[in-house]
Order: structure tokens, then C-alpha cells, then sequence
DNA sequence: CGTCTCCTGCTACGTCTGTAGCAGAAAATA
DNA sequence: TATTTTCTGCTACAGACGTAGCAGGAGACG
């Protein structure tokens, strides 16, 4: 299930309130966003035929639901990443964040322990 | 720098040989996506006005070179995955990773090291 | 019961993306 | 030089995405 920029916006807040409306989602993103009501249904709509929400009426107001958990959502989007931007593996991503220089000495201590081992391992 | 993950495939052949004509490109993606000469040659194009790619014209060959590097590309890459997917923090993904079954327990072991550390370091 | 709100279903429309064709210029080749 | 090959520039078009309006039905409230 691979999410735009926008559904994990809207995901997000779902999977925080279960049975949620599009007024409680709006709510909750509008001063963020600044999107128009119409606008959250529409998205929500579309995350129901994608398959990723469940919508039942109650009265004459629609709940929705997530049909896939959050982890299954950011595996997959790890996934996504590794394939795309490296080479389909973990290390490779490791070896990234090695190089960031956002983290920290120790991070990158740390990380690098971490990709030798992995490097040991496959080449035993 | 966005890129789809179209793009990321001849992106990905242009990092690697640097100043590539239409054709270089298209002769090693063809096998593996199928794409015709002229869809990749579009797909060029949309790179360079993207500004992801320079356009050199050497005879009546354009020669492409990369105007980023992979490493800024995936840079970003790996910050919209942090955007979108967890909280924005590097510590949200290393999370989810020590979570993933595909990792060894050691990898696991290593991964709960450094997040115990990054936890520290932000408390105090 | 009439009126005001709110919600839904449907429609719209510009942009981006994937995927490509075609015509004409330039180069290679016979 | 005549012909074949190869490039480029332009155009196209369907589907996904971002963004939203409108009309009409269902509840809420006076």
C-alpha cells in the first residue's frame, strides 16, 4: 500500500481515533493544511477505494476506519525507500545515516559497528 | 529534490556514467523496464527542467549530467520518508527497524543500543 | 412544521506522471 | 550524392493527485 505525501496526513489522524468522521479528520487538519472540508472528503473517499480505509454509515454520517495498520504502512515505505533511492537493502540505508552528518559522533559510531557486522555476516 | 520512482531509475544510471546520451540510458533501462527510446528520452527531459539533470548539446547528441548528487537526492529521500511515514526524527525510524522481523537479533540488539542512547541525550 | 445545518454523492479541473508517436534535421553510410 | 539511421523538438493522452464546489437529503432546533 504506498501512501501520498497527503493520505499519511490523513492516515495519520485515523489511526490516532479509530471510527473517525471527515469533520473529526478536517478538525484535526485543517489548521495545518488549510484544506476545505470537501477536500478531506474527497482524499478519505479516494483511501476507501485504495483500500486503506473502511467507511460505514452511522445515521446519516460515514466512519471511517484504517484497513492497514500503521506498520504495515511504514514497512512498506521503507521498502519503497530502499528500492528506490539504495539498493534494496537496510545497510546500504545504514551506511547512509553513517554518513549524515546530523548525527551524532557516537551515531555514527555506533552505525558503524552496526554495518560491519552486517558485512561480516554476509560474507560468512 | 523529488524524485518519483521513475526517476530514481535513470537518475541512477546517469550517477553512474556520468555525461549519458539518450541512448546509453535507454540501452541499460530498456531490459528491465520495458520503456521505448522516446519515453525515456522524455523522462530526460522532465529531469533537466527539474533541474536534476544538465543538457549538453556535443554534435547533435544531448549529453546528460547530473546536477545533483545521489547522496543530497537521497538525503532527501530518506527526510520525506521521516516526514511522511514517522515523526520526522531519525529515532522513529531506527524504532520501527529494531521492530522489523527481517532483522537479526544482534542487528535488533545494536538498534535498541543506539536508541537508548539517543533517548538519554534528549533527555538531558 | 419550517428553517437552518450538516453530511453525502457527484462533478470539475489543472497539474504531474507514465508512456509514447511523429516530423524534420543531422549524421553516417553506400 | 542518395539513402538509411539516429537525434531532437513537439505533441498527445490517460490516469493519479491536489483541491474544491454544488445540489439535494437527513437531523436539529425553534
Amino acid at each position: 500500500m504506498k501512501l501520498t505525501e497527503s493520505e499519511w496526513t490523513l492516515m495519520k489522524c485515523v489511526w490516532e481515533s479509530p471510527a473517525a468522521s471527515v469533520r473529526d479528520v478536517w478538525e484535526r487538519v485543517a489548521p495545518t493544511t488549510g484544506w476545505r472540508y470537501s477536500t478531506v472528503k474527497t482524499m478519505l473517499t479516494r483511501l476507501v477505494q485504495k483500500g486503506a480505509l473502511s467507511m460505514e454509515k452511522r445515521a446519516n454520517t460515514s466512519l471511517f476506519r484504517p484497513l492497514i495498520t500503521s506498520r504495515a504502512a511504514r514497512r512498506s515505505a521503507v521498502r519503497t525507500l530502499l528500492d528506490n533511492a539504495f539498493d534494496g537493502t537496510f545497510g546500504s540505508l545504514l551506511q547512509h545515516m553513517a554518513h549524515e552528518e546530523r548525527l551524532s559522533a557516537q551515531d555514527r559510531a555506533k552505525l558503524a559497528e552496526m554495518l560491519n557486522e552486517l558485512d561480516r555476516r554476509k560474507k560468512s
